[in-house]
DNA sequence: TATATATATATCGTTTTGATATATCTATTT
DNA sequence: AAATAGATATATCAAAACGATATATATATA
């Protein structure tokens, strides 16, 4: 594992469930962790390599019946060590880039249907990811006597209150803009 | 201007409104625009050079009167034009990376109490920041009539209930957590 | 049968990050 | 007056992330 990174560590924890290729490492993470974190083959396997020089993870030949073969990886107990090691550290960076708000703070330099454009487009977007994420929900609350569902369900409620927020702050956002001169 | 460096837009944005050494743009970004937007000396000189090469921004050198020399940077109109078409482009990709969220997604590796901290910390820099904004809130609402500060106030009220959501979030997740075994 | 889509691994150029190096200016302390 | 700490200012570098693309096989569909 590398000194800095992440990547290392969301691979250590999808790993420490179930033996997964690179390929399946990226839609793990494409699926409902994307709306708090990103992964991408240019990350995943250089990531996946060096882990396993380093002796994190291990690879595991899959049983192909003569189809074309695929690298299974595998979680050691050095790899759970270092996952669980970064668990227990209190400290996690929270880095949000919303080019939306950058926008919209420089909102100035054009008239204000521009601004109102980018809110509404923001919006959209976030009704329909809202919608994803209810429907995660929805799957999650019937199998929450899992311990691990009830981690996946609190981060899923996590993206549904905030976008919630968000839809509030954009009828707020319309009216202001809306009542200004410009 | 670079096709695909954000940095060159926050620059282009900021010094649409008044000319800037390189220092001072850091010491923007790190202000309000630090909850939705970073930046570093690593990527703001070679944006601040590049830009420079290409006729979006150009070197004003200022009265130093015999001190050491600083370079203040202007935008031409050339940078103007691409900071509006950037405006006007309806797409913005917000970019979120919540290790809080990540460390609790994984948190069946360890025992609640891991996760549990984990949200604590969380919850305290969320406070901490929370303050931080409402005390910009303030400052902004006595001056609302210049429309500029509109756009200003907008991001720091998206900041805020966004924030007053998490610490929601944070009291109902202890309180499952609490309730659950392990 | 043709073809579009999904699976699977890998790499590359560009951009960002975070730290560090260097030097000057200014305010404070002794 | 001298020492020093902190702010100002520019610049660079290694490591990491991003986004796109190349390559090839397997599978579903028209």
């Amino acid at each position: 594992m590398a000194k800095d990174r992440k990547i290392d560590l969301v691979i250590l924890g999808l790993l420490f469930h179930e033996d997964l290729t690179g390929y399946d490492i990226k839609k793990r993470i494409d699926g409902a962790i994307s709306f708090f974190w990103k992964g991408s083959f240019g990350n995943i396997y250089p990531s996946l390599s060096d882990m396993e020089k380093n002796g994190f993870v291990e690879k595991r030949r899959a049983e192909t019946k003569g189809r074309r073969e695929k690298i299974l990886y595998h979680i050691t107990e050095k790899g759970s060590d270092a996952l669980k090691e970064w668990l227990n550290t209190e400290q996690a960076a929270n880095d949000l880039k919303y080019e939306t708000l950058l926008k919209l703070y420089f909102g100035g330099a054009e008239d204000k249907s521009t601004a109102l454009e980018n809110i509404r487009y923001f919006e959209e977007r976030v009704k329909a990811d809202l919608a994803v994420l209810k429907g995660y929900r929805e799957s999650l609350e019937k199998v929450l006597d899992r311990q691990d569902h009830v981690y996946y369900y609190l981060t899923v409620t996590f993206g549904i209150d905030t976008y919630e927020a968000y839809l509030k702050w954009c009828g707020k956002a319309k009216k202001m803009l809306g009542g200004m001169k410009g």
